[in-house]
DNA sequence: TATGAATGAGTTTTCATTCAT
DNA sequence: CATGAATGAAAACTCATTCAT
C-alpha cells in the first residue's frame, strides 16, 4: 500500500491525494466522521473506494491528514502575532484573520470543531503539540504586554478563548445565523469585523 | 407501540423515557448521532435495545426530543432579559447565565452544536420557531435600549452572537480548553466569567 | 389460555372471538400470512395484543379457525348439487352459487387461494379431508350423469376445475380485473354471469 | 454498489444476477413476498446476503424485476393472437401457449397471482401499462371477429378473463389440484388442454 | 495501478410471544 | 379479564475493508 510507504510521492499521486482530501473535506465537514463513509467520499472524489483506499490506507488516515492540514491552517495566524509590533494592532490584525480563515475555510473550521465537540477522540494528541507550544509562548506575551502596560490587564487564557469563539462561530454555526440573520454570509463577515475589532480594541486598549 | 399513543404517560413510563433520555444524551453527545448507536444508549442505560425501543419509537424520536429539551433550556436566559431592567445589567445577567448554563449543561450545548455544525438537516425547523421569536423581540429591545442612549451602539445581532459564541465555547470546546488550560473547568468558569463580564461591560456601558 | 381449554365459549367471548375473526380476515386477506402482523390485527380489532392472544393461542390458530371456516363456506355450494335435480342446472346453479361467494366473500377467497398458492404448508390437511370427500362424490356423480347421456362426456376433474377457476377468478384478481375493466365489480359479477352460465350450459346440454 | 450503475452488465454479473433471480423466484413464489427473506434467497443462491446485496440494491428491486420478467412472459401469447388468422384457431392456440406458459413457468404464475391477490400494492404501476395497452387492443380484435361473425357473440373481456382463469389455475392451485387428483401434473396439462380447447371451440365456433 | 467482487461485523427496526400485575 | 412492559430472534440493510485479477 501506498501510504506505508517512506518513498516521496509523485506529481501524480500527490495531485490524487488533494483530490481526495478536498472531497473528504466536504464529505465529513458536511456529516461527522461517522456519517460520512469512504463510499461517499471516493464517488465525491470520481473514483473506486478501493482506489481511494489505495492512496490513504483508511478512514482514519484520511481524516487525520484533513485535522492535521486544519490544525497547521488554525496556527498560522497565531503565529503571526507580532512581539514586536503595536500590542492592540497585532490583536485586532489576529482578530482579522481569524474571522479571514473562518470566511475562506468554514469547512475546516467546522470539521475541527466537530473533533473538539466529540472530546477530540480520535485525532493524536501529538497533533496538538504544535498548537499547544505556540500557545504557551502567545501566552507569556500576552502576560508581557500585559505587565508591560500596553494592553489592559486581562486573563490572557480567556482572551484567546473569547477570540477565538467569537471569530470561528461565523463558519461553526453557519447554519443557525443563516436561520436568523436576513443577510449573506459575506456580508455577516464584514459586520463580524465591524463588531469585533472595536469591541477588542476597546477592550485592550490602555487608558 | 408505546410512543404512538397520545395518552398521558405513567409514572413509569416517565421514569423509563427520563433513564434513557439521560443515557441518550451522553452518548449523542459524545459520539454525534451517526456515531451513536441506540445499541450503545440502551447499553448505557441498562436495557435491551428492544425495550428501548418499546418507549422511543425510533432514533429519530430520542433525538428530537433531546434537541427540543436543550433549545427549551437554551430559550429561557433570554426570555429572561427585561425590558424593565437596567439594560447593561440585564444583558450581564444573560451572559452569567449563559455561562451557567454551559457549566450545567455542556453535554446538551454540544448536543445542540453538533446539530448545527452539520447543517440543521435532523432537526425539525418548527423546533427553532420559538427561538427566531425570541430572539426577534431581544433584537428590537438592543436596539431600542441603543436609541435610547442606555447601552453603547451594537449591531444586536452580533452582539448576541459574540455573547453565544463566548460563553458556550466553554462547554463546545471544553477538550481542547482542558488541554491548553491547567485549571479545572469550575476554576475556569469563574474565569471565564470575570473576563466576560467586564468585557461587555465595558463595550455596552455609554460613557 | 382461553384457547386450550374445553369447556363452552360464554355468548361474550363467541362475540369477541368473532371481531377478531373479521379483523384477521381483513388483514390477512390484504397482507397475507406473513405481511400480517397480530398487532394490526389487534388494532383493527380495537383491543390490545395480549388480550387477542387471550382469546386465539397464537397467529396459527387464528389463520387455521379463518381457513377452516372458508373452506366449510366453500364447500356448501359443491354439496347442494343435487342427484335428483336437472345435472345441466344444477351445474349452472352451483356455477351461481360460487360466483355469488366471490362476489360476497372476496377477502375469504383471497385468503384461501394465498393459500393454495404458497403450497397449502400452514393448513392441516385434515382440515381438507371434508373437500377432498365430496369431491370425489361429486366426481362420481358428474361421470354417472354423463355415462347416462345427461350431460356431454367432460372429464369431471377439468369441469371442476375450470368452473372454480372462472368463478373464483374475479374475487382473487379482482385487482388486475379493476385495472382492465371500467366497470365496477358488481356489473362485473352480472357480466360474468352472463357470460359463464351460457358457455357452461353449452358446453354440457347434451345434442 | 453495482445495481446503482447504468453501465452495461459484465458477463459475470449477468450470470450472478440470473443466479439469484431464479433463487428469488423460488423462495418468493413459494413464501409471498413478506414471508420471503433476503437471508433465504441469498442462502437458496448459495451466497452471502450482502454479496447478494452487492447485486441487486435491495429486496424490492428483486422483487421488481421478477414481476417485470414474468409480465413480459405474460404478454408474449397475447401479442401473438394474430389479425389475420383463423379467429377460433387463433384463440385456441392462445389457450394452449398460455398452459404452456403455466406448466412450465408456474412459480412466475404463482408469483404474479401473488402480487394481484394482496392487491397490487407493490409493483410499480408503470408496469402494467404494456399490458393494458395489448389486453386494449386485443380486445378491440375480438369485438371486431364477433362484429363479423366470425366468433360468436360474447364479451370480450369475460372471454379474456375465463381464458385466464381457466389456463393460469394449473400453475396457481397447483397444490390443491395434487390434493383432488391422483394424476401426475404433467398428465393434467395434457388432460386440461384436452378439456380447455374443446370447450372454447364450441363456444365460439359459430354455427 | 485500478476495479469488480465479496465479506463480516454492525445498525436500525419489527414481531410473535410472554409475564407480572 | 386485561394491559403495560419486556424479550429474543430475525429481518433488511450499511459499511469499512480486503482480495483476485
Amino acid at each position: 500500500m501506498l501510504s506505508q510507504r517512506s518513498e516521496p510521492l509523485t506529481r501524480i499521486q500527490r495531485a490524487r491525494r488533494s483530490e481526495i482530501l478536498e472531497a473528504a473535506l466536504e464529505i465529513f465537514s458536511q456529516n461527522g466522521y461517522r456519517g460520512a463513509s469512504i463510499n461517499k467520499i471516493a464517488e465525491a472524489a470520481q473514483m473506486s473506494t478501493p482506489r481511494l483506499l489505495y492512496h490513504f490506507s483508511d478512514k482514519e488516515e484520511l481524516y487525520s491528514e484533513l485535522l492535521s492540514a486544519t490544525l497547521q491552517l488554525w496556527l498560522e495566524p497565531l503565529e503571526q502575532i507580532e512581539e514586536t509590533g503595536d500590542p492592540v494592532d497585532e490583536i485586532c490584525i489576529y482578530i482579522q484573520r481569524k474571522l479571514e480563515m473562518s470566511r475562506d475555510h468554514p469547512r475546516e473550521s467546522r470539521l475541527f470543531a466537530g473533533e473538539v465537540l466529540v472530546g477530540i477522540k480520535r485525532a493524536d494528541t501529538a497533533l496538538f503539540e504544535p498548537l499547544r507550544a505556540v500557545f504557551d509562548s502567545k501566552i507569556a506575551l500576552l502576560e508581557d504586554w500585559a505587565a508591560q502596560g500596553r494592553i489592559t490587564a486581562q486573563d490572557p487564557h480567556h482572551l484567546l478563548y473569547s477570540i477565538w469563539a467569537t471569530t470561528q462561530h461565523y463558519a461553526d454555526f453557519e447554519a443557525q445565523i443563516e436561520m436568523l440573520s436576513p443577510q449573506k454570509m459575506a456580508k455577516l463577515f464584514e459586520g463580524a469585523e465591524a463588531h469585533l475589532v472595536p469591541m477588542y480594541r476597546k477592550l485592550l486598549t490602555p487608558t
